[in-house]
DNA sequence: ATCGGTGCAAATCCTTTGCATTTCC
DNA sequence: GGAAATGCAAAGGATTTGCACCGAT
């Protein structure tokens, strides 16, 4: 059976808290600050777990993020610097297409990323 | 100035002979058949250099896989044997949001992908 | 007391890079 | 001839994994 531990319950709570949709690295950083002692390897674990379990979805990336909202919204990547923003209202009608089939195969979900300079940069 | 040799041209042509959308081993794989003595460092230069230069599309996953063809379409995504099929007649209302503005910044590009299991799964 | 979870460090896998050598223009 | 590209092998960086110990149930 699985357990409830103050590691998991931090990584977790952390990247439900946030909207960076940080990389493992950063979830590291910010949840050793309140477990110190923690471990990358034992971060890495938590995560790939619960993207296995689908309570939080992995972004692909030259470097893999994450985000604490698994439904189906778009993302706004910036090519400078690097963030993702979500961007709830775009390509709604995209939503439509979850479960239909298409000619090669039922779709089970879909992502949306668009890539531009953030107001930032 | 840059050049013209075997080695960029076999690279170039095989992803742009196939919609496969292959991983750059495969590719190593494939024009090291044509190219014997080609060496893997040389094809990830190759496909790095030409997706810089916007020549192809770099697809990101767990592992890079590549595309010849670098216009805006959709991608399905086997979850079981990872391979990636176009979709070029879905989310077409999408394109209608290059170069829109969003809150968050101008849009240059985007990338519209559907997982599920295919039909050869 | 059990056995799932953790910390640590080594291992792995993909990708990049330095450098001597080849080859295109 | 000279810069650019290649081959090779070593380096790098992110992620995974083996194992002994720890701690939740």
């Amino acid at each position: 059976m699985e357990r409830k531990t103050p590691q998991k319950q931090k990584v977790l709570d952390y990247l439900r808290g946030v909207y960076t949709h940080p990389s493992a690295e950063t979830v590291y950083a910010a949840v050793k600050k309140k477990v110190p002692n923690i471990s990358k390897g034992t971060v890495y674990r938590i995560l790939k777990n619960a993207v296995g379990k689908k309570e939080i979805q992995e972004i692909p990336a030259e470097v893999s993020r994450y985000d604490g909202n698994v439904s189906s919204h778009a993302h706004f990547v910036c090519e400078k610097c690097s963030s993702i923003y979500d961007l709830m209202d775009f390509c709604q009608d995209c939503s439509i297409l979850k479960n239909k089939k298409t000619k090669v195969g039922k779709i089970n979900k879909y992502t949306v990323n668009f890539y531009g300079i953030c107001n930032k940069c």
